[in-house]
DNA sequence: AATATTAATGCAGTGAGCTGTATACTCATG
DNA sequence: CATGAGTATACAGCTCACTGCATTAATATT
Protein backbone atom coordinates (compact mmCIF):
# COMPACT_ATOMS: atom_id res chain seq x y z
CA UNK A 1 0.00 0.00 0.00
CA UNK A 2 2.76 2.41 0.83
CA UNK A 3 4.22 1.84 -2.58
CA UNK A 4 1.05 3.29 -4.00
CA UNK A 5 1.50 6.51 -2.06
CA UNK A 6 5.15 6.91 -2.98
CA UNK A 7 4.28 7.92 -6.52
CA UNK A 8 1.68 10.24 -5.07
CA UNK A 9 0.21 13.29 -6.74
CA UNK A 10 1.75 16.68 -6.48
CA UNK A 11 -1.33 18.82 -5.96
CA UNK A 12 -4.62 18.59 -4.15
CA UNK A 13 -6.36 18.57 -7.49
CA UNK A 14 -4.36 15.65 -8.80
CA UNK A 15 -4.89 13.74 -5.58
CA UNK A 16 -8.60 14.32 -5.80
CA UNK A 17 -8.68 13.02 -9.32
CA UNK A 18 -6.80 9.87 -8.41
CA UNK A 19 -8.78 9.33 -5.26
CA UNK A 20 -12.04 9.46 -7.19
CA UNK A 21 -10.65 7.05 -9.72
CA UNK A 22 -9.75 4.70 -6.84
CA UNK A 23 -13.24 5.11 -5.46
CA UNK A 24 -14.79 4.04 -8.73
CA UNK A 25 -12.51 1.04 -8.72
CA UNK A 26 -13.19 -0.19 -5.18
CA UNK A 27 -16.97 0.06 -5.45
CA UNK A 28 -16.66 -2.12 -8.52
CA UNK A 29 -14.46 -4.68 -6.80
CA UNK A 30 -16.37 -5.49 -3.64
CA UNK A 31 -19.56 -4.68 -1.74
CA UNK A 32 -19.21 -1.57 0.42
CA UNK A 33 -22.19 -0.56 2.51
CA UNK A 34 -21.22 2.65 4.30
CA UNK A 35 -19.12 5.67 3.64
CA UNK A 36 -16.83 4.64 6.48
CA UNK A 37 -16.16 1.40 4.59
CA UNK A 38 -15.29 3.53 1.56
CA UNK A 39 -12.94 5.58 3.75
CA UNK A 40 -11.20 2.39 4.83
CA UNK A 41 -11.04 1.01 1.29
CA UNK A 42 -9.50 4.28 0.11
CA UNK A 43 -6.97 4.18 2.93
CA UNK A 44 -6.05 0.64 1.88
CA UNK A 45 -5.54 2.07 -1.61
CA UNK A 46 -3.25 4.78 -0.25
CA UNK A 47 -5.70 7.69 0.00
CA UNK A 48 -6.43 9.29 3.34
CA UNK A 49 -9.79 11.03 3.38
CA UNK A 50 -12.63 11.52 5.82
CA UNK A 51 -16.26 10.60 5.50
CA UNK A 52 -17.05 14.19 4.57
CA UNK A 53 -14.75 14.07 1.57
CA UNK A 54 -16.10 10.69 0.52
CA UNK A 55 -19.66 11.99 0.75
CA UNK A 56 -18.70 14.79 -1.63
CA UNK A 57 -16.90 12.40 -3.97
CA UNK A 58 -20.00 10.21 -4.12
CA UNK A 59 -22.06 13.17 -5.28
CA UNK A 60 -19.48 14.26 -7.86
CA UNK A 61 -18.98 10.75 -9.21
CA UNK A 62 -22.69 10.03 -9.19
CA UNK A 63 -22.20 6.81 -7.24
CA UNK A 64 -25.44 5.06 -6.42
CA UNK A 65 -26.57 2.70 -3.71
CA UNK A 66 -28.08 -0.48 -5.10
CA UNK A 67 -29.84 -3.38 -3.46
CA UNK A 68 -27.74 -6.49 -3.79
CA UNK A 69 -28.23 -9.77 -1.89
CA UNK A 70 -30.59 -8.11 0.55
CA UNK A 71 -28.18 -5.29 1.37
CA UNK A 72 -27.49 -1.85 -0.03
CA UNK A 73 -24.06 -1.34 -1.52
CA UNK A 74 -22.36 1.53 -3.31
CA UNK A 75 -21.93 1.05 -7.02
CA UNK A 76 -20.69 2.98 -10.06
CA UNK A 77 -23.24 5.25 -11.68
CA UNK A 78 -24.12 3.04 -14.63
CA UNK A 79 -24.48 -0.17 -12.63
CA UNK A 80 -28.24 0.18 -12.84
CA UNK A 81 -28.09 0.58 -16.61
CA UNK A 82 -29.83 -2.48 -17.92
CA UNK A 83 -27.58 -5.41 -18.43
CA UNK A 84 -24.28 -3.67 -19.15
CA UNK A 85 -21.97 -6.30 -17.75
CA UNK A 86 -24.40 -9.04 -18.79
CA UNK A 87 -24.06 -7.93 -22.37
CA UNK A 88 -20.32 -8.43 -22.25
CA UNK A 89 -20.72 -11.79 -20.59
CA UNK A 90 -23.15 -12.94 -23.24
CA UNK A 91 -20.78 -11.92 -25.99
CA UNK A 92 -18.00 -13.94 -24.37
CA UNK A 93 -20.31 -16.92 -24.00
CA UNK A 94 -21.44 -16.77 -27.60
CA UNK A 95 -18.09 -16.17 -29.27
CA UNK A 96 -14.56 -17.31 -28.57
CA UNK A 97 -12.48 -14.43 -27.23
CA UNK A 98 -8.76 -14.39 -26.57
CA UNK A 99 -6.99 -11.70 -24.60
CA UNK A 100 -3.43 -10.41 -24.70
CA UNK A 101 -1.69 -7.38 -23.28
CA UNK A 102 0.57 -4.75 -24.82
CA UNK A 103 1.57 -2.13 -22.26
CA UNK A 104 -1.61 -0.28 -21.31
CA UNK A 105 -3.60 -1.90 -24.10
CA UNK A 106 -5.63 -5.05 -23.59
CA UNK A 107 -5.93 -6.70 -27.00
CA UNK A 108 -9.06 -8.77 -27.53
CA UNK A 109 -9.37 -11.15 -30.46
CA UNK A 110 -12.57 -12.83 -31.60
CA UNK A 111 -14.16 -13.95 -34.84
CA UNK A 112 -13.80 -11.87 -38.00
CA UNK A 113 -16.45 -9.21 -38.28
CA UNK A 114 -17.32 -9.24 -34.58
CA UNK A 115 -14.95 -6.56 -33.26
CA UNK A 116 -17.49 -3.73 -33.35
CA UNK A 117 -20.01 -5.74 -31.37
CA UNK A 118 -17.38 -6.72 -28.84
CA UNK A 119 -16.20 -3.13 -28.44
CA UNK A 120 -19.78 -1.98 -28.05
CA UNK A 121 -20.42 -4.62 -25.37
CA UNK A 122 -17.29 -3.54 -23.59
CA UNK A 123 -18.33 0.10 -23.73
CA UNK A 124 -21.77 -0.87 -22.43
CA UNK A 125 -20.25 -2.76 -19.50
CA UNK A 126 -18.62 0.48 -18.34
CA UNK A 127 -15.61 -1.16 -16.71
CA UNK A 128 -14.04 1.66 -14.72
CA UNK A 129 -10.52 0.78 -15.80
CA UNK A 130 -11.34 1.17 -19.49
CA UNK A 131 -10.62 4.64 -20.88
CA UNK A 132 -11.32 3.83 -24.54
CA UNK A 133 -11.78 1.11 -27.13
CA UNK A 134 -11.06 0.83 -30.85
CA UNK A 135 -12.39 -1.95 -33.01
CA UNK A 136 -10.98 -3.39 -36.21
CA UNK A 137 -12.34 -6.50 -37.90
CA UNK A 138 -11.59 -9.22 -35.40
CA UNK A 139 -9.52 -7.27 -32.88
CA UNK A 140 -10.37 -4.71 -30.23
CA UNK A 141 -7.80 -2.49 -28.53
CA UNK A 142 -8.86 -1.62 -24.99
CA UNK A 143 -6.91 1.19 -23.33
CA UNK A 144 -6.50 1.33 -19.56
CA UNK A 145 -4.88 4.15 -17.65
CA UNK A 146 -2.11 2.11 -16.07
CA UNK A 147 -0.50 -1.17 -16.96
CA UNK A 148 -1.48 -2.73 -13.68
CA UNK A 149 -5.14 -2.26 -14.58
CA UNK A 150 -4.82 -4.65 -17.46
CA UNK A 151 -4.74 -7.34 -14.76
CA UNK A 152 -8.16 -6.26 -13.48
CA UNK A 153 -9.68 -6.26 -16.94
CA UNK A 154 -8.25 -9.68 -17.70
CA UNK A 155 -9.51 -11.08 -14.40
CA UNK A 156 -13.01 -9.79 -15.13
CA UNK A 157 -12.96 -11.34 -18.58
CA UNK A 158 -11.65 -14.59 -17.11
CA UNK A 159 -14.93 -14.80 -15.17
CA UNK A 160 -16.60 -15.08 -18.56
CA UNK A 161 -14.24 -17.76 -19.74
CA UNK A 162 -11.92 -15.52 -21.74
CA UNK A 163 -8.53 -17.15 -21.89
CA UNK A 164 -5.27 -15.40 -22.20
CA UNK A 165 -3.59 -16.11 -25.52
CA UNK A 166 -0.77 -18.62 -25.34
CA UNK A 167 2.45 -16.75 -24.85
CA UNK A 168 0.65 -13.47 -24.25
CA UNK A 169 2.29 -10.99 -21.91
CA UNK A 170 0.87 -10.13 -18.53
CA UNK B 1 -16.77 46.13 -25.78
CA UNK B 2 -18.54 46.17 -22.47
CA UNK B 3 -21.12 43.80 -23.79
CA UNK B 4 -18.33 41.37 -24.48
CA UNK B 5 -17.12 41.52 -20.90
CA UNK B 6 -20.56 41.25 -19.38
CA UNK B 7 -20.93 37.69 -20.51
CA UNK B 8 -17.38 37.07 -19.40
CA UNK B 9 -16.00 34.07 -17.60
CA UNK B 10 -16.55 33.55 -13.95
CA UNK B 11 -13.12 32.41 -12.84
CA UNK B 12 -9.54 33.31 -13.57
CA UNK B 13 -9.04 29.90 -15.05
CA UNK B 14 -11.93 30.28 -17.48
CA UNK B 15 -10.82 33.79 -18.35
CA UNK B 16 -7.32 32.57 -18.99
CA UNK B 17 -8.53 29.84 -21.30
CA UNK B 18 -10.69 32.25 -23.27
CA UNK B 19 -8.00 34.90 -23.37
CA UNK B 20 -5.52 32.42 -24.78
CA UNK B 21 -8.04 31.31 -27.35
CA UNK B 22 -8.51 34.97 -28.28
CA UNK B 23 -4.75 35.35 -28.51
CA UNK B 24 -4.48 32.44 -30.92
CA UNK B 25 -7.24 34.00 -32.96
CA UNK B 26 -5.80 37.51 -33.21
CA UNK B 27 -2.30 36.39 -34.17
CA UNK B 28 -3.93 34.47 -36.98
CA UNK B 29 -6.00 37.44 -38.12
CA UNK B 30 -3.46 40.22 -38.46
CA UNK B 31 0.23 40.99 -38.08
CA UNK B 32 1.17 41.87 -34.50
CA UNK B 33 4.78 42.82 -33.82
CA UNK B 34 5.06 43.44 -30.09
CA UNK B 35 3.52 42.17 -26.92
CA UNK B 36 2.00 45.60 -26.36
CA UNK B 37 0.17 45.19 -29.66
CA UNK B 38 -1.09 41.85 -28.39
CA UNK B 39 -2.23 43.55 -25.19
CA UNK B 40 -4.21 46.07 -27.24
CA UNK B 41 -5.66 43.41 -29.52
CA UNK B 42 -6.79 41.44 -26.48
CA UNK B 43 -8.35 44.55 -24.98
CA UNK B 44 -10.25 45.08 -28.23
CA UNK B 45 -11.47 41.50 -27.85
CA UNK B 46 -12.63 42.18 -24.30
CA UNK B 47 -9.67 40.85 -22.31
CA UNK B 48 -7.67 43.13 -20.05
CA UNK B 49 -4.17 41.84 -19.42
CA UNK B 50 -0.72 43.32 -19.05
CA UNK B 51 2.38 42.65 -21.06
CA UNK B 52 3.56 40.30 -18.30
CA UNK B 53 0.56 38.08 -18.66
CA UNK B 54 0.82 38.11 -22.43
CA UNK B 55 4.46 37.14 -22.21
CA UNK B 56 3.48 34.12 -20.17
CA UNK B 57 0.60 33.26 -22.51
CA UNK B 58 3.01 33.31 -25.44
CA UNK B 59 5.19 30.74 -23.75
CA UNK B 60 2.27 28.53 -22.81
CA UNK B 61 0.69 28.71 -26.24
CA UNK B 62 3.99 28.20 -28.00
CA UNK B 63 3.47 31.28 -30.13
CA UNK B 64 6.38 32.01 -32.42
CA UNK B 65 7.74 35.10 -34.07
CA UNK B 66 8.06 34.67 -37.79
CA UNK B 67 9.58 36.85 -40.48
CA UNK B 68 6.82 38.15 -42.72
CA UNK B 69 7.05 41.01 -45.23
CA UNK B 70 10.36 42.15 -43.82
CA UNK B 71 9.05 42.28 -40.24
CA UNK B 72 8.72 39.89 -37.34
CA UNK B 73 5.20 39.06 -36.29
CA UNK B 74 3.68 36.72 -33.75
CA UNK B 75 2.12 33.58 -35.17
CA UNK B 76 0.52 30.39 -33.86
CA UNK B 77 2.69 27.36 -33.32
CA UNK B 78 3.07 25.16 -36.37
CA UNK B 79 2.04 28.17 -38.41
CA UNK B 80 4.25 26.90 -41.18
CA UNK B 81 1.91 23.91 -41.57
CA UNK B 82 -0.96 25.49 -43.42
CA UNK B 83 -3.85 26.01 -41.04
CA UNK B 84 -3.21 22.77 -39.17
CA UNK B 85 -3.80 23.84 -35.62
CA UNK B 86 -6.86 25.82 -36.68
CA UNK B 87 -8.34 22.68 -38.12
CA UNK B 88 -7.97 20.85 -34.81
CA UNK B 89 -9.36 23.83 -32.95
CA UNK B 90 -12.34 24.01 -35.23
CA UNK B 91 -13.06 20.33 -34.68
CA UNK B 92 -12.96 20.81 -30.92
CA UNK B 93 -15.23 23.83 -31.19
CA UNK B 94 -17.74 21.97 -33.34
CA UNK B 95 -17.84 18.69 -31.42
CA UNK B 96 -17.54 17.68 -27.79
CA UNK B 97 -14.22 15.96 -27.16
CA UNK B 98 -13.06 14.23 -24.00
CA UNK B 99 -9.51 13.14 -23.29
CA UNK B 100 -8.02 10.45 -21.09
CA UNK B 101 -4.62 8.85 -20.80
CA UNK B 102 -3.45 5.26 -21.00
CA UNK B 103 0.29 5.13 -20.58
CA UNK B 104 1.74 6.66 -23.73
CA UNK B 105 -1.65 6.78 -25.42
CA UNK B 106 -3.85 9.85 -25.27
CA UNK B 107 -7.40 8.59 -25.70
CA UNK B 108 -9.78 11.06 -27.32
CA UNK B 109 -13.51 10.45 -27.36
CA UNK B 110 -16.03 12.38 -29.42
CA UNK B 111 -19.33 11.74 -31.17
CA UNK B 112 -19.96 8.43 -32.91
CA UNK B 113 -18.69 8.47 -36.46
CA UNK B 114 -16.34 11.42 -35.99
CA UNK B 115 -13.14 9.68 -34.95
CA UNK B 116 -11.61 9.74 -38.42
CA UNK B 117 -12.16 13.46 -38.81
CA UNK B 118 -10.68 14.08 -35.38
CA UNK B 119 -7.64 11.94 -36.15
CA UNK B 120 -7.17 13.76 -39.44
CA UNK B 121 -7.40 17.13 -37.75
CA UNK B 122 -4.87 15.98 -35.22
CA UNK B 123 -2.54 14.75 -37.96
CA UNK B 124 -2.94 18.07 -39.78
CA UNK B 125 -2.11 20.00 -36.64
CA UNK B 126 1.32 18.39 -36.57
CA UNK B 127 1.68 18.43 -32.81
CA UNK B 128 5.34 17.58 -32.33
CA UNK B 129 4.62 15.17 -29.49
CA UNK B 130 2.35 12.99 -31.59
CA UNK B 131 3.97 9.91 -33.05
CA UNK B 132 0.82 8.51 -34.63
CA UNK B 133 -2.94 8.15 -34.42
CA UNK B 134 -5.52 5.41 -34.93
CA UNK B 135 -9.23 6.06 -35.18
CA UNK B 136 -12.23 3.91 -34.37
CA UNK B 137 -15.82 5.09 -34.43
CA UNK B 138 -15.90 7.58 -31.59
CA UNK B 139 -12.42 7.10 -30.18
CA UNK B 140 -8.94 8.08 -31.30
CA UNK B 141 -5.75 6.66 -29.82
CA UNK B 142 -2.93 9.19 -30.04
CA UNK B 143 0.52 7.77 -29.45
CA UNK B 144 3.29 9.87 -27.95
CA UNK B 145 6.85 8.76 -27.44
CA UNK B 146 7.01 9.30 -23.69
CA UNK B 147 4.33 9.32 -21.01
CA UNK B 148 5.21 12.81 -19.89
CA UNK B 149 4.33 14.14 -23.35
CA UNK B 150 0.70 13.18 -22.82
CA UNK B 151 0.56 16.19 -20.49
CA UNK B 152 1.62 18.55 -23.27
CA UNK B 153 -0.93 17.13 -25.67
CA UNK B 154 -3.67 17.42 -23.07
CA UNK B 155 -2.70 21.01 -22.26
CA UNK B 156 -2.85 21.98 -25.90
CA UNK B 157 -6.24 20.35 -26.30
CA UNK B 158 -7.41 22.10 -23.15
CA UNK B 159 -6.87 25.41 -24.95
CA UNK B 160 -9.59 24.30 -27.31
CA UNK B 161 -11.92 23.44 -24.47
CA UNK B 162 -11.21 19.70 -24.43
CA UNK B 163 -11.91 18.45 -20.94
CA UNK B 164 -10.34 15.51 -19.27
CA UNK B 165 -12.81 12.77 -18.65
CA UNK B 166 -14.01 12.60 -15.08
CA UNK B 167 -11.77 10.23 -13.21
CA UNK B 168 -9.27 10.05 -16.02
CA UNK B 169 -5.69 9.73 -14.95
CA UNK B 170 -3.00 12.25 -15.68
C1' DA C 1 28.80 52.49 -27.40
C1' DA C 2 24.63 54.56 -25.65
C1' DT C 3 19.96 54.53 -25.63
C1' DA C 4 15.39 52.97 -26.43
C1' DT C 5 12.37 49.31 -26.98
C1' DT C 6 10.77 44.81 -26.10
C1' DA C 7 10.40 40.66 -23.45
C1' DA C 8 11.01 37.89 -19.21
C1' DT C 9 10.59 37.18 -14.32
C1' DG C 10 10.58 37.71 -8.89
C1' DC C 11 7.39 38.86 -5.58
C1' DA C 12 3.16 39.64 -3.26
C1' DG C 13 -1.76 39.77 -3.37
C1' DT C 14 -6.06 37.55 -4.66
C1' DG C 15 -9.49 34.16 -5.85
C1' DA C 16 -10.89 29.45 -6.48
C1' DG C 17 -10.81 24.90 -5.02
C1' DC C 18 -10.17 21.36 -1.53
C1' DT C 19 -10.21 19.35 2.99
C1' DG C 20 -11.19 18.23 7.89
C1' DT C 21 -13.86 19.37 12.01
C1' DA C 22 -18.01 19.76 13.99
C1' DT C 23 -22.58 19.57 13.64
C1' DA C 24 -27.10 19.19 11.43
C1' DC C 25 -29.93 16.12 9.06
C1' DT C 26 -32.00 11.67 7.70
C1' DC C 27 -33.26 7.10 8.34
C1' DA C 28 -33.68 2.64 10.70
C1' DT C 29 -34.58 0.12 14.81
C1' DG C 30 -36.41 -1.21 19.28
C1' DC D 1 -40.56 8.32 20.92
C1' DA D 2 -35.55 7.73 21.87
C1' DT D 3 -31.42 6.28 20.20
C1' DG D 4 -27.89 5.06 17.11
C1' DA D 5 -26.04 4.73 12.55
C1' DG D 6 -25.24 6.83 8.38
C1' DT D 7 -25.01 10.93 5.46
C1' DA D 8 -24.79 15.84 4.27
C1' DT D 9 -22.99 20.38 4.94
C1' DA D 10 -21.42 25.09 7.18
C1' DC D 11 -17.28 27.00 8.34
C1' DA D 12 -12.48 27.97 8.55
C1' DG D 13 -7.91 26.97 7.17
C1' DC D 14 -4.83 25.64 3.60
C1' DT D 15 -3.07 24.96 -1.13
C1' DC D 16 -2.56 26.26 -5.68
C1' DA D 17 -3.07 28.94 -9.87
C1' DC D 18 -3.16 33.41 -11.74
C1' DT D 19 -2.22 38.25 -12.16
C1' DG D 20 -0.10 42.91 -12.03
C1' DC D 21 3.74 45.74 -10.48
C1' DA D 22 8.27 46.60 -10.67
C1' DT D 23 12.44 45.37 -12.19
C1' DT D 24 15.77 42.79 -14.81
C1' DA D 25 17.25 40.93 -19.06
C1' DA D 26 17.46 40.86 -23.94
C1' DT D 27 17.26 43.00 -28.30
C1' DA D 28 16.95 46.76 -31.66
C1' DT D 29 18.16 51.28 -33.09
C1' DT D 30 20.99 55.19 -33.69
Amino acid sequence: MTSVSVAGPRTDRARKRQRQQALLRVVGERPLHTQEELVRALRAAGFHATQATVSRDIVELGLVKVARDGAHVYAPPAATAAGGIDRLRRFCEDYPVEVAVAGTIVVLRSLPGTANALAAALDASRLPEVVGTIAGDDTVFVAVAHERETRTVIDRLALFGVMQRRGAQT
